[in-house]
DNA sequence: TGAACATATGAACAGTTGCTCATATAACCA
DNA sequence: TGGTTATATGAGCAACTGTTCATATGTTCA
């Protein structure tokens, strides 16, 4: 078959970048919770310290300190202490780009 | 203090779509897995039958299967019969958008 | 029809995830 | 300094995920 060129094509790059595929999956995994993705979609909007944000979302500030954590150590969020409250916000705007994009599928 | 309103209102925004990022939060973790990610960069080059996706991935066909499942259930890839193949591509370009904007957020 | 090939499906299992509870760390203020 | 408030962290656990193995379904062709 004339396909089996491409195919064999496709199959070395993905082979080839197999890490980078497994980057990307990563990034993805934490979109793919409904807390992180409020979480995520709510400091597009404004900076937020952890009560603000386990208020809103109804779970316990255990539950969100544990979800920002995620966050922070994927690089998506940054902090900021402000006496004794911390301050997150996210560190750029791909995060917005991300979300957006994602809607975009959605609505259909 | 003054920020307390931005945040009432981004909490009943978020709080009144709780269903749609739902939604998203599972559209992102179908793409939270590397194989799924693979397969469904390797349909944006070329439509493939099972054995070849097997091949390349270096997974069981019957890991492929299922996890072709999940992708044809939520309609990111429609199929059709080939003789004894059957053939697998993506239902829509906003597949190939949605990985290129995660690899745009991965390659900084 | 029956053997060979291609794909789908169900059960089982190890690994992962996201939560709660209890507790630790840290800053503020009387 | 001690009490209060804000956040972080670790253990434990139930639920979920992705794979493999065994097997079923479906198509082709001699």
């Amino acid at each position: 078959m004339e396909n089996e060129s491409v195919v064999s094509k496709i199959q070395g790059a993905i082979t080839r970048n197999s890490e980078l595929f497994e980057e990307l999956a990563n990034l993805y995994k934490i979109f793919g919770d409904a807390s992180r993705v409020k979480i995520l979609c709510a400091l597009t909007q404004s900076e937020m310290c952890v009560s603000e944000i386990s208020e809103f979302l109804s779970i316990t500030q255990s539950a969100v300190s544990h979800q920002l954590r995620i966050l922070k150590t994927s690089n998506l969020v940054k902090t900021r202490r402000n006496g004794k409250s911390i301050i997150y916000s996210l560190t750029d705007d791909h995060v917005r780009t991300i979300i957006d994009c994602g809607m975009e599928h959605i609505a259909e």
